[in-house]
DNA sequence: TAGGCCATCTGGTCCT
DNA sequence: AGGACCAGATGGCCTA
């Protein structure tokens, strides 16, 4: 896993012995980087807009009961490992994906966006051919795949001129090369 | 150098 | 009560 430099800085810094004081101010809203990009972004979004719709509270910042410090920094650290756990197992569902959508390999990975919007098309796309397959009947003299491959190739082609979406037209290549059995 | 993408930290809220 | 989920913030890496 890649280590990042933010990650091994934060996991020091914020528990590292904080005084009394700066922990309340913290607390209370008013930070002592008052004035800094940070904080000013803070008290700009301070989460407010979801927070506050969810009805409680309306964007104060409720103080928790917490233990000591120790207690608090321990907490915190495996927390931040679950948190770690589960975004892997996040990346590990998008690889997943990525496996099973059919589009061009090349060296750099589909983005979480792009698998997302290709996994979209595609759901769309085999939607359309399962809806056509069952009111229709198979022409003859053709095989199951290359009426499916040509069907796809049609329903692909379709959503990638409602979408207009120019990157994706690579797979149109790839999946015609499928609808001629190769 | 700006912008996109990503990993990680963080704290509030939801769920069991 | 504690873990899961979520979204904002931040900073690193890479590419055009």
């Amino acid at each position: 896993m890649k280590s990042k430099g933010k990650a091994a800085k934060r996991s020091q810094q914020p528990w590292s012995e904080p005084e009394p004081d700066f922990q309340l101010e913290n607390e209370l809203g008013c930070s002592e980087h008052e004035g800094s990009e940070a904080s000013l972004r803070l008290d700009r979004s301070w989460r407010g807009s979801r927070r506050e719709n969810r009805g409680t509270a309306a964007g104060s910042r409720r103080r928790r009961p917490h233990g000591g410090t120790k207690e608090r920094n321990v907490r915190r650290l495996e927390s931040n490992e679950r948190e770690r756990q589960r975004m892997h197992k996040l990346n590990n569902a998008f690889q997943a994906l990525r496996e099973v959508i059919p589009h061009v390999w090349t060296e750099k990975k589909l983005s979480k966006i792009e698998t997302l919007t290709l996994a979209k098309n595609y759901i769309k796309a085999l939607t359309t051919i399962i809806l056509g397959m069952s009111g229709g009947c198979l022409p003859h003299g053709e095989s199951q795949a290359q009426v499916n491959a040509s069907k796809l190739l049609q329903s692909y082609r379709q959503h990638l001129e409602e979408e207009g979406e120019e990157c994706l037209s690579r797979y149109l290549s790839q999946i015609h090369s499928l609808s001629q059995g190769r």
